[in-house]
DNA sequence: GAAAGCTGTTAAATTTCGTTAAGTCATTTT
DNA sequence: AAAATGACTTAACGAAATTTAACAGCTTTC
């Protein structure tokens, strides 16, 4: 079998996040739990994720809120939310945002577990091996060793560098939001780290020249679009 | 039966901590009882554990604080809490923290040692046979007695380079914080002991350069992350 | 079309890290 | 007891990574 399966789950309700917590647990997943939705956002950067479930009421963040401010950085990991109330308006809100799917409380693990694996196997490319190398035109980027396979010798990528083409190659032709960027990079979107950000998209630039048909595009006041041809 | 499981008791109330480690004892496992979550993580340092028990009110630490310090270094080891008040907040800050069960006084002794083996049958890998040798790449270690297995002679390492090599290895491939390395093995994350961590980071890498595979990054302003290719 | 606000880029300043070597202290050897 | 050894710390210096500054060039707004 593959790797462990990892989770994100954000829920307040200590009786119910427990619950969840230990089923999956036996179930074969890594698990971690996270309280709050800001909590939980913050532990989304730290660590790397294939599945998220967020009830959506949670003091501090709320799971739509925090569905979100993932989804500026990360497209295509799958969202399932949890919902105490049959709103209608709260399941459109998150579909819109991009659920993959939701759950009424109260509903059964095993009903749970359904789901999720239906979504895991809807998905096959992403979960079941996470991918830390990519191919940015044509040249190799492996996120994971943080070298960038251009002409001659492999570049070293420095931290910063790492993380900023990590997400821009991850929302590939799409708009990398700045704010969300900074979040995830910086921990903060203040004055400062923005034009420490526009320093490194310049030194990117100047690392991806060398492919004609990359370009990391600005679209003033929104962010960064990483266009290939 | 494999060997003997060891616990990291921390309780204040001498009464119930002297209770409780002679019972564990009785059923087979071994037992450290520490009086105060300060001497709890020095010794969690010191030795190596299976499973960890922690009172939530203790004096110098208490039992949160103490999980969030050994979180840092061990992402896995199983937390079981101890609360005298049914206190909610407690709850969730603990299961957030990753706390795989808890438990509010009074309890009974027997309760107790169900819900410890039933943490211990859920997590089937680590406990049964954490492991004190570890392949790092190629390179056999045991981190007992402290050897490193290069080609030629194996090499005995020193306290310190132990220690360290250990905490990245049981981190492999994760970031290992800079302050709570600093924590867990010089007890103080000051300027001196950083720089101390530095030179041994060099020594290590010396250490390991005969397998390029191993490698040492640095993750600027957070830490070190030993990849294996 | 001028002001205000973003962005691009380079360079300087600051902080953090890498490494080697020298210093300190305790222990062992001779 | 003097000398040697070993482990660890501190110093020293250089290199690398990141932030801040500085200034020029764009975009939007009204």
């Amino acid at each position: 079998m593959s790797r462990k399966i990892n989770i994100l789950l954000a829920e307040d309700d200590e009786n119910l996040g427990l619950l969840l917590h230990s089923f999956l647990k036996t179930k074969g997943y890594a698990v971690d739990l996270m309280r709050n939705g800001k909590l939980a956002f913050e532990q989304f950067n730290k660590a790397t994720y294939d599945f998220c479930i967020f009830d959506v009421m949670m003091p501090e963040m709320d799971g739509f809120t925090l569905a979100k401010e993932i989804r500026e950085i990360d497209k295509k990991i799958p969202i399932l939310f949890l919902t105490a109330k049959t709103m209608k308006e709260d399941k459109l809100e998150g579909f819109s945002i991009g659920a993959d799917d939701y759950m009424t409380k109260p509903f059964s693990m095993e009903e749970l577990l359904a789901r999720i694996e239906a979504i895991i196997r809807r998905s096959p490319i992403d979960i079941e091996q996470e991918d830390e190398v990519f191919m940015v035109g044509k040249i190799k980027y492996d996120s994971q060793s943080r070298l960038l396979y251009t002409e001659g010798e492999p570049k070293k990528l420095t931290t910063k560098e790492n993380q900023l083409l990590k997400l821009l190659v991850k929302n590939q032709n799409e708009i990398l939001d700045r704010q969300a960027a900074l979040r995830a990079i910086w921990g903060d979107d203040n004055y400062f780290n923005g034009r420490s950000m526009d320093v490194y998209i310049a030194k990117l630039r100047k690392l991806l020249k060398e492919d004609e048909n990359i370009e990391i595009m600005n679209v003033h006041g929104k962010g960064f679009q990483m266009l290939i041809k």
